[in-house]
DNA sequence: AATACACTTGTCAAATTTGGTCAAAAATAG
DNA sequence: CTATTTTTGACCAAATTTGACAAGTGTATT
């Protein structure tokens, strides 16, 4: 998910994994396991992504924290519960 | 919330927490962190307490996933975004 | 076909998290 | 007071995660 945002932004911007590793200090082999989903980035890494993509930390947060919790759900009723319960214990929805 | 659930199940079956500790062969000092919300439970430990306090498994597991997802969001906008991404990614709701 | 660059994959060490234990302290019940 | 239950804190092994490194594949260019 954020994967794909990633790299959607990465080549319609016209960069190449290497320059993107450079500037989060990081092996270029692991820009293309974030890239195909293999790997989670660091939080600490969306910060510089948003500056250099020019989009908001905020979109790259949102997109992050959602594969965090796709990695332990599936989809079932459960999952589907457990988002209620969420909601509902931030109030947040109205 | 898992472990105020799971309390309240206990106590209003009169039971102490050695003998859930018993059940689960894990030490009461550990259960007292999992009713207080310090700890979570593995996930094996859900069947044998449905089975014990005569409630779904299902609704032990939905607190207990809502929990896990509890520990990597807070209250926010982003969290209120990934919460969405995810019931759209698996098209729960509708 | 050789070189060059972009990307991918397997393996691994180090750091972190998870799921507990143990001993002792604190609360509570009898 | 004393016996039982619950909590706390310090610790730990095992599982998981993070990200580096080396080596591989794909593709253009020459």
């Amino acid at each position: 998910m954020l994967g794909n945002r990633l790299k959607e932004l990465r080549e319609s911007n016209g960069y190449v994994q290497r320059e993107v590793a450079a500037l989060l200090h990081v092996d270029t082999a692991f820009i293309s396991k974030t890239e195909k989903g293999e790997k989670l980035l660091n939080e600490i890494h969306l910060k510089p992504l948003a500056k250099f993509y020019k989009v908001s930390e905020s979109e790259l947060k949102s997109i992050w924290l959602a594969d965090r919790i796709l990695k332990i759900v599936d989809k079932s009723n459960e999952t589907a519960n457990a988002l209620k319960i969420v909601e509902k214990y931030f109030n947040l929805n109205k």
